[in-house]
DNA sequence: CATACACTTCACTAATTTGTGAAACGACAG
DNA sequence: CTGTCGTTTCACAAATTAGTGAAGTGTATG
């Protein structure tokens, strides 16, 4: 089990206005359950991570998609979720490196923002990584070092290698055509 | 910088007369490289437990995966990978259960034979299963939760379960392909 | 040029995951 | 029925991963 109950955090700096709107204290619009919606940002989070996605990147990822701003400021992200901001940054570093994220300076502050690509995030994860492609070519190692492409333990590596690499075709023509089906 | 040692157990050095087929006494085809197969099997197993796989079942399947034999007794599997047989009747328990391992048991002999099953597992694992599916699901509740499909975030959330939504179609279709080119 | 704020890095603790030995279990051979 | 051997379960130890507070770094502002 996960925390399921994530870390209370304290409100620092008295400074501003002295009203509380619900904790997060930016663009809230009223209309909105913001209980529902950091409920559905863990287990979106919790959803990515059993994919092999490290954990609090899944959670930035997911505030990035909730968030009514087309963009958020490392510290804004650590606020609403409640972390440290040691924690965002490490998180934000993984998923700016794997292109999920892109950064991009605020003109009058010291603190950058990150907002998602225009090519959403999930296209890089699902085809243009080639994951397909990588595993195929682990594969094909695999079927060189048992040397026989006709024995039983070779034929199902190739099998496999062809597999993955028909995928990986596959998958590059159909992010093709969604991305005609989206821009006419 | 994830475990560079592969289990050491016994078996200190990788070459010469390296005859141990240990008391399995197993088709050993001595013209296969078995130092460079174990290896590949790490590096496989690497790579799937970066994709969320648990560790040990990777290496199972990676072992089934090389084997000459059609199937390996757990004993077999534990021998082969030098691990305890505790850590390979884990590992075996989740493989059974997600499909990817096909258990039968051996006429003669109290102990049951593993093998890949006929379709083979990674067609269960790429789109039977539906993680897409699963996916576009867990999104929808987030464009309910924020409540509105074209506020920023609804109209980022919907498209991301449209796109979930096209690939799993397409990847049906795609499998259905696959299947076709390999049964005429 | 000095200050303050925002982010980053670092050393450490907490929590989760992974794998082991030993005991319990169950099916087949006698 | 009883003994044996392979498998499974269990409680625990080791290793990995996550996240924190505090100190460090850099830049816009006064």
């Amino acid at each position: 089990m996960t925390n399921s109950t994530p870390p209370r955090r304290k409100r620092p700096d008295g400074s501003g206005p002295a009203h509380d709107d619900g904790g997060a204290g930016v663009a809230v619009d009223s209309t909105r359950d913001e209980e529902g919606v950091r409920h559905f940002v863990e287990r979106f989070a919790l959803t990515l991570s059993n994919l092999g996605f490290p954990r609090m990147s899944a959670r930035v990822l997911g505030t990035l998609m909730v968030a009514v701003e087309p963009g958020l400021t490392a510290g804004q992200i650590g606020q609403r979720l409640g972390v440290s901001a040691a924690a965002v940054s490490g998180a934000v570093r993984y998923l700016v490196q794997v292109g999920m994220v892109a950064r991009e300076p605020v003109p009058g502050s010291r603190s950058d923002r990150y907002r998602l690509p225009d090519d959403p995030w999930y296209l890089a994860g699902a085809a243009k990584s080639g994951v397909y492609k990588r595993v195929a070519d682990l594969v094909q190692e695999g079927v060189v070092v048992v040397g026989d492409e006709t024995s039983p333990s070779g034929a199902r590596l190739a099998e496999m290698r062809d597999f993955m690499l028909f995928i990986q075709d596959s998958l590059v023509d159909i992010l093709d055509r969604w991305e005609r089906t989206r821009t006419p």
